[in-house]
Order: structure tokens, then sequence, then C-alpha cells
DNA sequence: GTCCAATAATAGACTGAGTACACATTATTG
DNA sequence: CAATAATGTGTACTCAGTCTATTATTGGAC
């Protein structure tokens, strides 16, 4: 439906905390986030509840809730590091590339090295397909994207010197979304019916670069495309 | 926030039904709708539990859900009015008009005839709040925002003898609300800012136009543009 | 080791939306 | 006026999420 916000491994790229209570205190939220989307992915979102989840991990379910706030956060761990990396592609592109055209090269970077948040296969078809059949996951999948949408407004303000509220920032965010969104539908959608990730990639990335065209269009004239 | 999605007056429009149950039915449902609506204007609408807009409206609680399967639908009652619009705009174009240039055009109208949906004034600022103010009412606009995206798709594919699946209509579907959304926050800020309806229909459209450059050449080279 | 302060886990009770079902009420139809 | 079908409503339930208080557990100081 849409990005990866699922942690895959158990903190694989993070430093291990040398704190005893710090490790103790993530590998409990680990093992909750890991039964519940187990769970999950099983039953359908809807038709787990938190209390079992918590009898699951063998915690209360007082536990569950003070790690993650939301249901829909023990599926949803990783929408923060989207954020970052979306941040991170207006800040290390090259000079001399403007902000539209950054984006769409991002994409381009995220199939070729083939990263979890673009990923069409198997694997992530349990996914998508878990997301489909809740309401309230789809619910928090428009958030998280309008969140993002916020942050790159934001980001892509920045980068040219406007203010944070530059209406003109806010198309291009909200144009940028909807094309990715739209793209990764798309790149799903093609994963299922053809079974084929090289066909998939191509299809997000054919996406992409067509709303591409359009925010350069109707953002040209501004320091954004 | 986004459209007009509630009915000002009682049954403006629709023709008064003889029968005397259906007759009833239209009053109790518009009189909880009134209730509630001022309720959540004066209170927030997290601050006003069903079982108050129940006892305020003179009816059980049962007879809320009954007319209004969630809470947030005593709000919004015209969402599928808009859908409706949206497919007329399509159909009733003239001969030539591509359908982008279509929706444009009908922005424009809608300004001109001064239609509720782009309604920038005083009377629209308390519904603009009431809606910011709320979470759960933000989530609504969203998923009324997307579903809407569906029907225009379908519109799209359908006007051009095109699959319903089309991935160019499903992107120019979703640019289009993206780009109606910001226009109308876009045209909701400017009247809180300046106080002038005037001004704020013009940032609405200004806003629409030039995300109608990104979708004609997003889109060029389709049946859409 | 022992004690103390901070942190984590949990129990229990509560709120409020939404659902299922049964029952009462009321308008329409013949 | 009786039969019928739509409508209104009470009761009881499920489940997410919150609040408060209490009970471990751990890291550090001595």
């Amino acid at each position: 439906m849409c990005t990866q916000y699922k942690n895959p491994a158990i903190n694989s790229d993070m430093a291990i905390p040398t704190d005893l209570r710090t490790r103790k205190r993530l590998a409990t939220r680990q093992n909750i986030s890991n039964v519940a989307t187990r769970l999950f992915f099983e039953r359908g979102f809807d038709h787990v509840t938190v209390d079992e989840i918590a009898a699951a991990a063998d915690v209360g379910r007082m536990t569950v809730f003070n790690y993650f706030p939301r249901k829909e956060d023990m599926l949803f761990d990783r929408d923060e590091e989207a954020r970052e990396m979306l941040r991170e592609a207006l800040r290390q592109r090259e000079a001399g590339v403007a902000p539209i055209e950054a984006y769409r090269l991002f994409a381009h970077r995220l199939v070729a090295e083939e990263s979890p948040a673009v990923d069409f296969s198997a694997r992530s078809q349990g996914f998508v397909k878990t997301i489909e059949g809740s309401e309230t996951l789809k619910a928090r999948v428009r958030a998280i994207r309008d969140e993002i949408a916020q942050v790159v407004a934001v980001a892509l303000s920045e980068s040219v010197g406007r203010e944070p509220t530059d209406p003109d920032a806010k198309l291009a965010a909200s144009l940028l979304l909807a094309t990715w969104a739209v793209a990764l539908i798309q790149g799903h959608m093609t994963f299922r019916h053809r079974q084929d990730t090289k066909e998939a990639k191509a299809a997000f990335l054919a996406v992409v670069d067509k709303g591409t065209i359009g925010l350069k269009a109707a953002l040209a004239g501004t320091p954004y495309a």
C-alpha cells in the first residue's frame, strides 16, 4: 500500500547499547512487535486484540501500550526512519541539482540499492495484504503520508531558504507524496500480477518519473524545480 | 481543511417527500445532525460524547448510530454530493475539452457560482477549526479524499474509454485531489490571515491552476491532458 | 554485599465508540 | 381495524485507549 514501515531484523544497524536496562527494554519492545506482526499477518489486524498480543508476548496489557501508544504502531515502527531518509535525500544531493529532481534520483537510488522501502516481493505481499484488510491500518498509512508531506514541505522550503509555510513547498510536497503513493501501489500491484520484482520496480519508477515531469512543470519558475 | 461536507439548510433542493414516515425520518436525521454540529463547534468534536448528542437531540443513543454509523458522519453528510459533482463535471464538459482542463474550469465555475464547496468566509472558519481540532475528523477527511480519488480515477478512465484500473487515471486522480486539497487549505489560510473572501478565492484558484499545469505535463501524451 | 533512587512492568478500574439483538412503537396498506 | 413492515430504543457486550496506584527490578553509592 505504501512505504515499508516494518523493522525486518532486530536493531540491524544501531549500536548495541551497553546498558542492560536499555538492552532489556529494546528486547521487550522488539518481542512485542514481532509477536504482534506475526498475529496480524496470520489473522488480520482487526481480528487480533491487544490482550491476545500481551498474552502471546508474555507481558501485561499495559506494557504493550507503554511501548506502542497505538495498536497500529506495532506494525509501523519505521516511519521515523522514512522521514529522516527524505530529509537526508535533500541534504545530500549534488550541487546544482534541484530538489524535485533530487527526489527523483533518490527513488532510482533506492531501487538500485534494493532498499526495503521499495521492496516488491513475496515478502512484502503479506504486508500489503494485511494493510489492505484493515480500515484502521489504511487510515494510519494515510496519516503517516500526510505527516511525511509536512516534513517534506518544511525540508523543501528550508533547502531553498524560503519560509516553512511557503505554498509552493506545500504543493510540491503534496504532489510528491501523491506520486510516490501511486508509484508504490503500482509497484505492488505489478508484482502481484506478474510475480516479477524487476517489472514491479520498473512500474514504480515509471510512475515516479511521470509524476516528476508534472512536479517540475507545476513548480517551474520556483527554486524547487 | 477540505471540501464543505456539511449540509447548511434542511433539504434545500430535494423534493419534500409525501410519505409522513419518510418526512419524520429525514427530520429526525437533520435534527440530530444539527444538534451534533452545534455541540462540535462549541466544544470540539472529541469533547462531545454520542450520549450527550442523543440527550440534546432528545433521541436514544441507538437512534443516533442508526442514522450515522460513525460519529464523524454527523458532520460530514455531504460527501456523496461531492462525489457526484466531480462525476458530473466530467460528463458535462464541452466537446474538445480534455478531462484535466475540465476539472480546472470546474474549479473556476464553483468559485464564480459561489458554491458552498469553495466557501472561504467567517462561516467556514468554524468548520475548519473544528476539523483541525480533532485527529478523528482529520483522519475522516483524509479517508474521504482517498475515496473521492478512487471515484475520480474511475470517472477519468471511463471518460476516455480506458480500463478503470488504468495507472494514468490513478496518477491523474491522486495529483488532482492533492492539488485541490492544498488549494482548499490555502484558501482557508488566506481568509484567516486577510479576512478577505476575494483574496482567498484567488489563492485557491492560483493553486488549482498551478497544479493543473503539472497535471497536464505529467499526463501529456495520454487522453486525459 | 546493602541500601536507595530511578525506571520498568503490571493490575484494576474507567471512558467512550461501535455492535448485536431483542422488543416496543408507529405508519401504511388492504 | 387488523396485519405488516419500518422505525426507535434499551440492554448488554467488545475493544482500544487512559489513569492511577502499586510492585518489581536495576544501576549506582557506600
